[in-house]
DNA sequence: ATCCCGAGGG
DNA sequence: CCCTCTGGAT
């Protein structure tokens, strides 16, 4: 497996990619604690692109519990048919709204243990909605940073599990609010999954990663 | 380990 | 055609 960079390799990566973008945003349109919640749950194996051409019109008329469970599973499969996966996310989302009503008084929740109780909600979109919403510091691990942390060197671990140790024991304490963020971003755009383009890589002269041309 | 499952890119 | 996309439940 791909070592854990050092110290000044990780300090160098990061200050580069702070550089680069001092305040790096999450890419799901959401307007409160609710949408954003149902948008991260929708993003499973699904591109944010396509999750925000669903809820451009499903979110507007659903922004609450109520007004989803009034929406029904059929409406909103609607919505959502053109997202991956939509039988099971509808049927989840359903539920989810149900379970906020009768347990969380109608509100998302902040603890990670009520967050992951939700149907279709994993410690994955948990840690996401305690990033994004609650200014918490947790580390999601999707498939963005699993692929960039173990093949630059930055958070390597052999499940995510791992990496998400890996990121909360190396990455310095002024990186960790924003390195979720800036991790993905670099996944999505330079470091992507088929061929990754290190000819216009910030943070090359640190990655451990040799491009097999 | 397997299933779910559409859109987009190469 | 094949692979990938901010995974979760069984």
């Amino acid at each position: 497996m791909t070592p854990q960079l050092d110290y000044p390799a990780i300090h160098a990566i990061f200050s580069r990619l702070r550089e680069a973008e001092a305040e790096p945003q999450g890419e799901l349109d959401h307007t409160n604690a609710f949408t954003l919640l149902v948008a991260v749950a929708l993003s499973a194996q699904a591109t944010d692109k396509g999750v925000n051409r669903a809820t451009r019109d499903l979110f507007p008329i659903a922004d609450t519990p109520e007004k989803m469970l009034a929406l029904g599973e059929e409406g909103l499969i609607e919505h959502i048919k053109t997202i991956g996966l939509f039988r099971n996310k509808a049927k989840n989302v359903i539920k989810l709204c149900q379970r906020l009503i009768d347990v969380y008084g109608g509100e998302v929740p902040s603890s990670r243990a009520a967050l992951v109780s939700l149907p279709g909600v994993g410690r994955k979109t948990a840690n996401v909605v305690l990033n994004m919403w609650f200014r918490l510091p947790a580390q999601a691990v999707d498939t963005h940073i699993f692929r960039l942390g173990n093949r630059s060197g930055i958070c390597p671990g052999k499940d995510e599990a791992a990496v998400e140790r890996a990121i909360e024991d190396n990455i310095p304490a002024e990186f960790q609010q924003h390195a979720h963020h800036w991790m993905i971003l670099h996944g999505r755009y330079i470091c992507v999954a088929r061929k990754p383009k290190c000819g216009i890589c910030p943070i090359r002269d640190w990655c451990l990663y040799e491009e097999k041309t």
